[in-house]
RNA sequence: GGAGAGUUGGCCGAGUGGUUUAAGGCGCACGUCUGGAAAGCGUGUUUCCCAAAAGGAUCAAGGGUUCGAAUCCCUUACUCUCCGCCA
């Protein structure tokens, strides 16, 4: 959520920012409104203040008559009070509907992108922040998609997915649940390595923890829904992790806070289907390892790129060709500033998957969570917060079988070697 | 699921309608004392709104009663204890 103050103080760049994001005209004048009802909301606090400071101050004029035993007085001045308190009700009231009105629009509109976030509408205008530089698994070497290789090696079954569950939920067996396995306990290693503090969090999270990281109301029909107990299935570890901090005041010498964990993350993809939504390419429930930030406002640009050479420096380990794309602003997500992806290329399908999304999201997220600091001058400040997947377990998978595989099995990369242990799939 | 007890500042904890302007303590910060420190003494210390002063709000949340509510009433949430069930 925006705050207001940006938005009242800095009122062209945040428009600028929604039109590099091409909103549709009318949320933009989203903006306008909001800061009329803000007007408003002042205004009717003023006067509300000056009110209630007469009612109290007559209110104990009014105790020590009655101490006094001045009944007569005491009982006059009751009337002005009553009066004060019409009025006050009044005022309450346009205040609420002021705020109210506030509130809902401050929750629809997004964050505004950096200066550095390129000009576009789709994916298609996407910045190639870093391309891959060696060669690509040609087509002509006849590669076997990874959702026959997962059948031919007994890997995981789709089938015995939907039998239990329905579609989209993978059932992975043998040497594809211990690959499984190895790659989380690898990424979490490595983030582990890199001074993230591990966190096993709730799967389950109430509806302030969903609204605090932004998942509600924007994403409210992504997340599988429990209506009995009113609790949702966490879509990334973000959401339980990040709200580790709501209503937080840090000091400053507590930064950088990061925290890694894994989860497993379910996402109704109400809508996807075709290609894209084949194998493990897009599934309902996936694992993923998450890594946080909370950073000082100074030093978050730095440390989304600190994150962003993380996720790079797993995926080289691993030996997979990716590329980093920095995302347009058509393309960005509600929350985010900016947000780096991270594909890697599917041998078998001639197409890049998306495996990792680093962004940072300012005080987007920690302005609904109130994470702040107490800063230099001693007063409290929101902090800044960023995530990525370091990473997103099933594409991951998906690339690894396909672009290891040979004539008469899988070769695992050697990093994971010591995690699997096993050399090869056959 | 049944029964009961709770929720007050960074923490502990007092407070059953008006000197509560939330006592007192701990912690923390600054000052004083000291050769230096500890102890002692003094001062300060919730958060939010308003450009700021003044002011207002804030005792789990929301509503009500009252001239006035931490305090009385209603609703909700959460926590703890015991019983039941259970990996």
């Amino acid at each position: 959520m925006l705050e207001i103050s940006r938005i009242r103080n800095d009122y062209n760049a945040v428009v600028d920012g929604f039109l590099k994001r091409h909103l549709p005209a009318d949320t933009i004048q989203l903006v306008d409104e909001v800061l009329q009802q803000d007007e408003l909301r002042k205004t009717a606090q003023a006067e509300l203040d000056q009110l209630l400071a007469r009612r109290n101050q007559l209110s104990k004029e009014i105790g020590s008559l009655m101490q006094q035993g001045k009944r007569e007085e005491a009982e006059s001045m009751k009337q002005s009070v009553a009066d004060i308190k019409t009025a006050a009700e009044s005022l309450q009231d346009t205040m609420n509907s002021a705020k109210e009105r506030i509130e809902n629009i401050l929750l629809q509109l997004p964050n505004v992108p950096q200066a550095i976030v390129p000009q576009g509408r789709t994916a298609d205008d996407n910045e190639l922040f870093r391309d891959w530089k060696g060669s690509l698994p040609a087509p002509g070497d006849k590669p076997v998609p990874h959702w026959e290789l997962g059948k031919k090696y007994r890997l995981f079954d789709f089938e015995l997915g939907v039998k239990i569950t329905g579609s989209g939920f993978p059932l992975y067996r043998g040497k594809g649940a211990k690959l499984q396995r190895a790659l989380i306990r690898f990424f979490l290693d490595k983030a582990i390595d890199a001074g993230y503090e591990e966190i096993i969090p709730p799967l389950l999270v109430n509806e302030d923890t969903a609204r605090a990281t932004g998942q509600l109301p924007d994403k409210e029909g992504q997340m599988y829904h429990c209506t009995v107990d009113n609790l949702y299935l966490i879509p990334t570890a973000e959401v339980p992790v990040t709200n580790i901090y709501r209503d937080v005041i840090v000091q400053e010498s507590d930064f950088p806070i990061k925290l890694t964990g894994y989860t497993p993350c379910f996402r109704r993809e109400a809508g996807s289907y075709g290609s894209d939504v084949k194998g493990l390419n897009r599934v309902h429930q996936f694992d993923k390892v998450e890594i946080v930030q909370f950073q000082h406002p100074d030093h978050s640009d730095k440390a989304l790129l600190e994150m962003v050479e993380h996720v790079a420096g797993i995926l080289d380990e691993l030996g997979l060709p990716y590329r980093i794309v920095r995302l347009c602003g058509g393309d960005l997500g509600h929350t985010s500033s900016i947000t780096y992806d991270f594909e890697v290329f599917s041998a078998a399908q001639q197409k890049w998957l998306e495996v990792s999304s680093v962004s940072n999201f300012e005080t987007f997220q920690t302005n609904r969570m109130r994470l702040r600091f107490r800063n230099a001058d001693g007063q409290n400040q929101l902090a800044h917060s960023l995530n990525g997947s370091a990473l997103a377990l099933a594409r991951v998978v998906a690339a690894l079988l396909e672009n290891y595989q040979t004539s008469d099995g899988i070769e695992m990369p050697s990093v994971l070697i010591p995690y699997t242990g096993f050399e090869r799939i056959d």
